[in-house]
DNA sequence: TCGCAATTACAATTGAGTTGCAATTAAATT
DNA sequence: AATTTAATTGCAACTCAATTGTAATTGCGA
């Protein structure tokens, strides 16, 4: 039936109208969203935000979203790609508008040469670029 | 007389008590402070909460300090080699251990193809890395 | 020394995120 | 299909970082 409901149930937690209605949200949108975001997003199925808020943090947990802070001390959740569960991709977030779009891993590389200095960089699970964006630019 | 007071002055800014107790605070240790790790620090001078809150930033907007978000949601500052105020390099976060590490800026390469992706990047002024140190990697 | 804008101190407020708990409900069991 | 029970929801209260309003104070230029 739903594509969601087996999607929630396959990692053990329940089908609830919440988690689908999240994920659904989620799933139209290209942009990792605040809580505060998703809230207004749902607005008209007058969700309570803490249960909103356990399901982010739940469904996170069970690997259907990540959740990203892009320095501006709020999370932001997105919908994993389940074909690729581990395809992390780099941020960029514009320093003035907060607008956070995501790009394709080609585009940044970093190269670890174990140079002199003595930093302690391992491995690294999250690239986060900030600056102007193009709408801001000018 | 006092470094940091022409340090202040030099900026505009009046020289408060607040202000240089501020500094001297943040010159004393070679790691970014929290705002309540400042203000446990100050607490022998008695200092108001919001007045450290409007220093940091006030100093920060004039080029004396700046301001990162490791990730936790506080914002952390730390005082402004006055030699190089300019010299921006990538940061490396530990997720665990909260460590914060300085790369060559070469170690890391943006490449901005125009591609398909509706992203809308610009200038970039900041680079993020997150992960597990080499420390924290066991 | 004087005048005044910048700054401080205090209190109240915002906003993200969390927690406790009684009522509800998904779904496994019968 | 009805029963059962642990997971989940809904609501309210709460924590903590950070911001804001404002009257009183103070740094510093004139």
């Amino acid at each position: 039936m739903n594509e969601f409901k087996a999607l929630i149930r396959k990692t053990g937690l329940r089908s609830t109208p919440p988690r689908i209605a999240v994920l659904q949200a989620l799933s139209k949108i290209s942009m990792p969203l605040s809580h505060s975001e998703l809230v207004d997003k749902l607005a008209a199925q007058d969700m309570d935000r803490a249960t909103i808020f356990r399901n982010l943090n739940d469904m996170t947990d069970a690997g259907l979203l990540s959740r990203i802070d892009v320095g501006d001390h709020t999370w932001r959740f997105e919908i994993k790609n389940q074909e690729n569960k581990n395809a992390s991709h780099p941020h960029f977030v514009c320093t003035d508008c907060g607008d956070v779009s995501c790009l394709p891993t080609a585009n940044v590389q970093v190269s670890h040469y174990p140079s002199a200095s003595n930093n302690k960089v391992g491995n690294i699970s999250e690239i986060l670029l900030k600056g102007h964006c193009e709408d801001c630019e000018n």
